[in-house]
DNA sequence: GTGGTCTAGACCACA
DNA sequence: GTGGTCTAGACCACT
């Protein structure tokens, strides 16, 4: 969960940010299937956001199948392999066709698009190097509780 | 104006939809600088939402500098080249970065994120003949967020 | 909508039991596709709820596809007549399946279950002759009949 | 007690669960007035649910009159035949009430009613024939721990 | 301690 | 006026 920033000036609903960082979590492998998510409350506080607001996110996670509750017990990462690869591979076929839509639209030849996100890695190859914490992806984590 | 559709359903609000199918336009060439844009009940009429809604679009789209209104003549697309191609590269870099941090966010590698985009583009190549090139939005799925 | 009475002491929640009103209501044909519903502040002033209320039940029957919201114009009931169609057979096939299976655990035999309907029926006619349409609750609660 | 599943995610609290599946296991005969049941701590283990759970379902069994407790030897079925015949009627009466409420609330007239039940008896009189008939929970779900 | 429901009231964005 | 989000805090039920 350390890679959960909530940006309270983003245009992204808090709820929304907080499945956005909970899935990719999930997608990381950060969090594995039948792992025991936060409980509402500490992941409010933690966050420092509303209790309803966690619960909002889980939820809905819930309704996706990405999440099971368990009456007392807690909140767990589903056991259904399947759908989370499946979830992995939709956000990541989602991103795709949002950048080749938005750059099509610009006007952008197949060969632009290509040479302009080859350029950006290897623009961020320098400056992804210290910073690993600051944008809190791509670093193993430790086991949690 | 022709690549300019509004989903009423999409999280995205209409008047940000006309902003980007404008901005998008003259990204691509379909609007160039100085050419009048449709008057704001022509495209409300066109696009059949609100006056309203028109109106908010340009209106920030004038304070952007992408508009100018000349009084009693109609509404342009400014002269101001340097600024169109800004906003061309703002919108591509923004594009960019957003594919880059949430592949990043599902933990793909820099050879994946080439390799992902490199397939899709090679799968589109047969498909895409008949429309145009100016789709534009990101999902074509209603109402969900 | 007039069927919709709220039980603040029954055991289901409050915005299921919205849920249900107007899904009956739907399936009875007093609400039909395209119409629209209540503000979520005017039901909640009717049914003297909170808005909050309202508007989770109306979100979670958006996710079903019964309702379908517009920006700032107010909540439809979808035009799908499938779905729509689909729903009220569904909730009957409910009702129905967990009335043979709670008799059938209780060790009732077909005819047993036929000959308990019929009785209740019979011995409803004369009884509902006035409160028609003030019914509308499914709540086995004290106090009735 | 063979007939009494748990599900861990259904709506319905496991302590009443419990409660149904004993108050149907008497009604249906398979406990006898005078039985002993399981004890709490035997259940607890045959079902994988918390004592406490058990003890709950006991408690209020108890409250209602279907339990009795010798301390020392165990907990039985009343010997009191009228009130366990009660239980039984109340819970078909319930049954039939919830059942025709929902349908007239559907709009359904009493014909159809009968139809319909009459329909659903005929097409499962085939199929029912391997499974015992001690199933008892409306919405058979996967999912444990 | 866990999740679930509900209220009251605030603020925002959209049409 | 419409729905959407969020907070604060209360109360409940289950384990």
């Amino acid at each position: 969960m350390r890679g959960v920033r909530i940006d309270f000036d983003a245009a992204k609903p808090i709820y929304q940010q907080i499945m956005d960082g909970l899935c990719r979590a999930v997608a990381r492998g950060e969090l594995r299937p039948g792992d025991k998510v936060p409980s509402q409350r500490d992941l409010a506080l933690t966050l420092k956001v509303n209790p309803n607001t966690v619960q909002r996110a889980y939820r809905e996670m819930e309704r996706e199948g990405l999440l099971e509750t368990a009456r007392g017990r807690g909140t767990f990462i589903t056991r259904d392999r399947p759908l989370l690869e499946g979830i992995r591979r939709r956000l990541a076929e989602e991103a795709v066709t949002a950048f080749v839509d938005e750059l099509r639209a610009l006007g952008l030849e197949r060969e632009e698009m290509m040479e302009l996100l080859r350029s950006r890695l290897e623009s961020e190859r320098g400056i992804r190097r210290d910073d690993d914490g600051a944008d809190g992806e791509e670093t193993p984590r430790p086991g949690r509780d």
